[in-house]
DNA sequence: GACAAGATTTGCT
DNA sequence: GCAAATCTTGTCG
């Protein structure tokens, strides 16, 4: 993994590849200011996708929806689905291979009140899914492309806490690929969407 | 140009 | 546990 929070506090090791991203995301920080307020959170569960992958938006090559996955590593994809949900992900490297993590679900740090307010609900169920942490910290269309070094959505790299241990299992929502075991989480955190 | 499916969430049975 | 809500993107004709 990087080393232990570099000067900056940006991860150095986005342009490695999407399962080693996913992992390495667990335990980091994104900080977002919205409406004057600062909200903090914590990574607490990821998946992985890339171009060999069935079940990713880049399994058929480049479209106008996903460019942003082939862009370089440390940019945000924000893609709309359902018809009334956004997800996001950390475009991972090496540049140029369509290869992204989906941010699963967050731990709120700081600005609780925030979220809670934007998601209308208290408590874990207000971040403990892809589209919900998404609602919770204001990320639509508008942030697809933003690089995570800049304000007003910054990424931070932090380790663990001692004792917290990460799970692998297989993803969630997907049809193809069904089976491949790409889901990283936090052992035993309360906010993950399902326990592993 | 039309149609089916979707990296989900929520509410009701 | 199951189905509805809701609309964009990608694929096929």
């Amino acid at each position: 993994m990087g080393s232990a929070t570099s000067s900056s506090g940006f991860p150095d090791f986005l342009d490695l590849a999407a399962d080693q991203v996913a992992e390495g995301l667990l335990g980091c920080e994104i900080e977002r200011k919205l409406d004057g307020e600062t909200v903090v959170v914590r990574i607490v569960e990821t998946e992985a996708y890339d171009e060999m992958d069935e079940a990713s938006h880049t399994f058929r090559g480049r479209t106008p929806r996903n460019e942003v996955m082939f862009s370089e590593p440390g940019h945000l994809y924000v893609y709309f689905t359902y018809g009334m949900h956004y997800c996001c992900n950390v475009v991972c490297g090496p540049a140029g291979h369509g290869a992204a993590a989906l941010i699963r679900a967050v731990e709120p740090v700081e600005g609780v009140e925030s979220i809670e307010r934007r998601r209308g609900i208290p408590g874990k169920a207000a971040t403990n899914g892809p589209a919900k942490l998404c609602e919770g910290l204001g990320i639509d269309l508008e942030m697809n492309g933003h690089d995570l070094r800049r304000e007003p959505l910054v990424l931070r790299e932090r380790q663990l806490s001692d004792g917290e241990i990460v799970a692998r299992t297989t993803r969630i929502g997907i049809t193809r690929a069904a089976d491949r075991v790409r889901r990283y989480l936090i052992a035993g955190n309360p906010y993950v969407s399902r326990p592993a």
